[in-house]
DNA sequence: CGGTACATTGAAGGGGCTCAATCCACGTGG
DNA sequence: CCACGTGGATTGAGCCCCTTCAATGTACCG
């Protein structure tokens, strides 16, 4: 098994032997979760975070009506259980989309991280920002945008986030989510999804074989999406930190 | 000036008279940022976080056509610059609605805390937590829920955010917001906020008079909007962490 | 007193939803 | 080996919620 999380965190900043002596420490022991099972239950307590080592994840709400909000998608290297495990029950729940491994790190490790180790608490603190800011980004996206330009920016968006850990070639990769949970991510019926899917489809933007996804015309989709080239580097790290 | 960061956090945990000291002096010197200023603005780099001493502001998105997206209201006691200040640049902008008092919180110098004062490091992650689900929550609302359920459920949301501050009476405030801002919030168009807050006041779950807002009918709203009674709670801080 | 900010209301159109049927791939058990 | 069930994708028809465009009202302020 490899150690995403190290492998992520050095990108953004050069590792000490140490520091990632730390990290891999918190990537050991593994354990599996399999396709649909919870690994986080909504209402439950936690006192603890995990990290996705491989497989995919998605973080929902289901409402008592039986609506479904998919909040997003969790990748390997990422943390699962913040912000869950600092409420005295989890807000929402992350269930395993493929089979998966994690590890798990005690709240009261984390803590101590953050005492002894400054730096990769800092380190932390920033990947929390980052899916804070995942949220945020995607509320402008449900909030503001046509289903069309959703779906777009939603292709190109896992796209960029694929290619960052290796499970993307250049300009395709293999779709994680039913048109089903697209609609329940987008804020968008699974019909509309696939209308919009067939749209850019026949526009001869992007081809889709089951599973397999492959961004035919990435600026065409960019335009209709307003996506940016840079999408990655809004998330970078502030260098006042390190 | 009261000291309304420190009187949150009082609320769920016994702060010891050091603990108090500290954090007092995090919400000094106090500096003042007029109605429509920007407190923190998009694509800038920041090194510090603010904490709201008084007044109320709003986090906020604008994309390259212009369509605005509000993420949600900053309240007395809330800490603005997560998670704008872990990043090489801000990703969304902070405005204030009203004349505000903020003071500033070098990012060195709440990392120093996170070494010294472990115990308040827990709170100020979870502040961070707390806005962090705020924004799913929000998603959740934006993506699955009719234009009628969002207004009513801003309502009471307001409501008791405002009441934990000392800023609502027992069912009425002051609303900070235009139709417009409201639209922007909810994802809607502002003729359509005015038409249901028209229907919300027509069936007679409220009475809006100018800025005044009065709640006549809380349950009736509740039951439009799935209005959790216990919302406040959800946000309980893990007890494991303290 | 004119200008600006905000609220209100109407009319008309469309984007996305619901409901419903069909198709296909795949696995599973008889 | 086939029948069947299941999960997922696809497509059509109709409609309604919400948007856009537009006009008007109203309070406040320089």
């Amino acid at each position: 098994m490899a150690a995403p999380l190290t492998a992520k965190l050095a990108h953004s900043v050069s590792l000490s032997p140490q520091e990632m002596a730390v990290l891999a420490e918190l990537q050991v022991p593994v354990r599996p979760a399999r396709r649909h099972r919870e690994i986080v239950t909504e209402g439950r307590k936690y006192a603890e975070l995990f990290v996705l080592l491989e497989g995919m994840a998605i973080r929902y709400r289901v409402s008592p009506d039986g609506r479904r909000q998919v909040l997003n998608i969790v990748l390997p290297g990422d943390l699962i259980g913040f912000p869950a495990c600092f409420f005295q029950s989890a807000l929402f729940s992350v269930s395993a989309l493929t089979d998966t491994y994690l590890s798990s790190v005690p709240l009261s490790r984390l803590l101590g991280l953050f005492e002894r180790h400054p730096r990769l608490a800092a380190l932390l603190l920033w990947q929390f920002s980052c899916e804070a800011a995942m949220y945020a980004e995607q509320l402008t996206h449900i909030g503001r945008r046509s289903a069309l330009e959703r779906v777009a920016h939603f292709l190109l968006e896992l796209l960029i986030r694929l290619e960052a850990v290796g499970l993307a070639e250049e300009r395709s990769y293999s779709m994680p989510l039913t048109q089903e949970l697209m609609g329940d991510l987008l804020g968008l019926s699974m019909t509309h999804v696939n209308r919009s899917l067939r749209q850019l489809r026949g526009d001869g933007l992007v081809s889709i074989d089951g599973r397999s996804v492959v961004i035919e015309d990435f600026e065409g989709l960019a335009a209709i999406a307003d996506f940016e080239r840079s999408y990655i580097n809004r998330f970078r790290i502030n260098d006042a930190l390190i």
